[in-house]
DNA sequence: GAGAATTTGTACGTATGTATG
DNA sequence: ACATACATACGTACAAATTCT
């Protein structure tokens, strides 16, 4: 069984760290793991998924919600917008 | 008093300043003075020292790196391998 | 309502990586 | 080899908003 998708982040890789995560969320979310309306993994839980700073996962965050995918509100959490 | 192993960098002989710089290094990781498992001074740090500028103190550090004396951590620092 | 816990926001400092002149 | 600037990344601390007990 072969994981393929570039699932786990490449430390060792050119493509910055945020960069990988952020895809990572990008998939669960564009897959349905993530659903829209609902509470995404808070930052800390990340963190500690992935072996981030915390930075580096709100760097993540930030382009999520750049791109739309994902709307950010303090004290309550990362929420995946309704397409 | 002359200053014999060449402790010092001799900024107008042949060997590049990268090379003498990495020689010392290598001298205080076998030496003991930088131990296995610890943090090496910042490149800064050896920027101030030893009056060099930072690509040159990189050049030094990315050879001890290739040797497998030490291991670049962005971030982090750098670290001299256990043995 | 009070206090603790959780979660995102902001700020700072430090360190290595990359690029340009 | 030097100088500079910016990007990436880690770590810490504290603030602000919300939720839980």
């Amino acid at each position: 069984m072969i994981k393929s998708g570039g699932v786990t982040i490449d430390y060792l890789g050119k493509t910055p760290l945020w960069q990988q995560l952020a895809e990572i969320l990008r998939g669960k979310i564009t897959s349905g793991e993530y659903q829209a309306g609902r509470r995404m993994p808070s930052e800390t839980t990340l963190v500690q998924e992935y072996g981030l700073a915390r930075g580096t996962v709100r760097q993540a965050m930030k382009s999520l919600e750049d791109e739309g995918l994902v709307v950010r509100v303090q004290g309550r959490g990362t929420f995946v917008v309704e397409r």
